[in-house]
DNA sequence: TATTAACGGACCAAATCGGTCCGATTTAGG
DNA sequence: CCTAAATCGGACCGATTTGGTCCGTTAATA
């Protein structure tokens, strides 16, 4: 399974492109050139993006985008909630009045300390980090190999 | 968004039933009453689980469905793994050689740091865990009010 | 006033997902 | 044996979601 959708996916990309230059000023049709993503599919990125506020939008002649905030400060979590939304486990993590099963369900309580972790990891990695080398990424090799029986989690 | 699929949601739903009573071989008729599930979708759930190791089925008369370990050594990453597969945040984590943008995209290492600390939160908790009440989840309830810029991570 | 570029939304094709159903196989019991 | 009970392994469909494109409108610059 894949968490992230492409769009999500793509909006990271994007962010972190805005944030190695921060003080420049891109049209759309520039960063999918430069990302080498198809620029319609950047406009709408950037247009999520800008709805939620990440990044502020120009309009006109010599308009463009640039990340509302510095680098430092904007995580992934917040990229992926403003593309994806709200990030939840399972189905009544995100609308919990649909969820029939709320009185007699056991399990339902044990999901929040587990969105709790991830989300703390997707909230904990700036986009500045983003673009750090690959070489100072903390334990980015597994220390041992794989056990077979265990489900993997890839890079 | 929501990470897991209703059908992983349901797999550790059941999963979690049969941790209840551990000795006991049941079929998938009656679990899909005692959970209050449709029970064609039980039966497809079982045959994932089945078909993984999870858990044991016994064909036939007098047949029926068992933890294949204790419930104490089940994680609820393997639950979801055999339902949805293998778990990676994005397209390159799981289809790695189907991506063009690897020698060239910098945000690509790192999402190896972000999802080893997802998969470890779904490793960590066992299905013996799911079944422990509420009260013992740790810090399920926020210990401040959530910052209304900030993504939400809803239990 | 013309050009540039974001905005807002509609739109479509494709893929995925939830859910059901059926024939084949295996086991237990009378 | 023969029948009933169950899993197994797929196929299958409808609905929803997703990826991606396009267009008219609005706003800013020169």
């Amino acid at each position: 399974m894949i968490i992230l959708s492409k769009l999500a996916d793509y909006g990271v990309i994007v962010a972190t492109h805005l944030a190695a230059y921060p003080a420049r000023q891109v049209t759309a049709g520039t960063v999918a050139i430069e990302t080498r993503l198809p620029q319609a599919t950047v406009a709408k990125v950037l247009k999520a993006l800008a709805h939620s506020g990440l990044v502020t939008a120009a309009r006109g002649a010599g308009g463009g985008y640039r990340l509302a905030r510095r680098a430092t400060e904007i995580s992934v979590a917040e990229v992926v909630a403003a593309i994806d939304g709200d990030i939840g486990l399972t189905q009544c993590s995100v609308h919990v009045d649909e969820c029939a099963r709320t009185t007699y369900c056991p399990t339902r309580p044990h999901w929040a300390a587990i969105n709790r972790a991830v989300g703390e990891a997707l909230s904990a990695i700036s986009l500045d980090a983003m673009l750090t080398p690959a070489a100072f990424v903390p334990r980015m090799a597994s220390p041992a190999a794989p056990q077979p029986d265990e489900p993997r989690f890839s890079a």
